[in-house]
DNA sequence: AAGTTGCTCAACCATGAGGTTGAATATCTG
DNA sequence: CAGATATTCAACCTCATGGTTGAGCAACTT
């Protein structure tokens, strides 16, 4: 069976953006309040249209809303998509919960003993 | 004041690692259980060269590991890395929790009425 | 009107990512 | 030993990414 994969999901574009260290800078200085483009570049050893790249890359994956006010325009923070991020993440939750960890070594005991069947594909 | 970032952090190579629908899809294929290279390439139009470099990209962002057992390359998931992932995610829960956004509502009033200060900077 | 400011756009460049193919390697099977 | 199987490696291609610079364009300031 062949697995046709869609071209790009919205899921690749928010993981893509937070996967730079300057993008993940930008959000954060986002949680404290509404930036201008030139404040969210200005920590940045990167030319302003660098940034402004940046900033494209995190609103183009829906982590930021833009209001041009003015000549300039006020970025905020648009936490939905990473909400979905995160629930793609929690379906992994158990896999580093300690508790569950526990279960799997008592179930790979039982594994253990009754070893002649398959496993669970 | 510049801001200096390191060259590649952990981070960016979880993230890096998650925006490719491919990489998710092993992941997934891996909660069910331990899979051979073979196993992972098998849903995949794509050579088997091009999905072990999947294979590799997972390992390096540490979020699989490998064990060689003969011929065949036996994965498992190691869900540390996505740990930190979500960890790094939950900073941002409070933007998305509902009772938070009631609140900021609320803040909002607030600010609607005692005006002339400016924000939070 | 003229200049400055805030930002984007377009062109360019270097590098890396994702894919291919073909060969190499190591292991299992007969 | 010969052949098949599982996987990586190396070389290559194409396209995207992250950065630059220079120009363009609104919108404020004087």
């Amino acid at each position: 069976m062949v697995e046709q994969l869609p071209i790009s999901t919205p899921l690749d574009l928010v993981f893509h953006a937070l996967a730079d260290p300057t993008r993940r800078a930008m959000l954060h200085a986002l949680s404290n309040g509404e930036r201008t483009v030139g404040e969210l570049a200005e920590p940045f050893a990167m030319s302003l249209a660098g940034a402004s790249k940046h900033v494209k890359a995190l609103e183009s994956a829906g982590l930021i809303r833009r209001e041009v006010k003015g000549r300039q325009h006020l970025c905020r923070l648009d936490a939905a998509r990473l909400a979905d991020a995160a629930q793609w993440l929690s379906f992994y939750e158990r896999f580093w919960t300690e508790r569950l960890n526990v279960l799997d070594a008592l179930l790979r005991e039982e594994d253990a003993q009754s070893d002649t069947q398959g496993d669970q594909r």
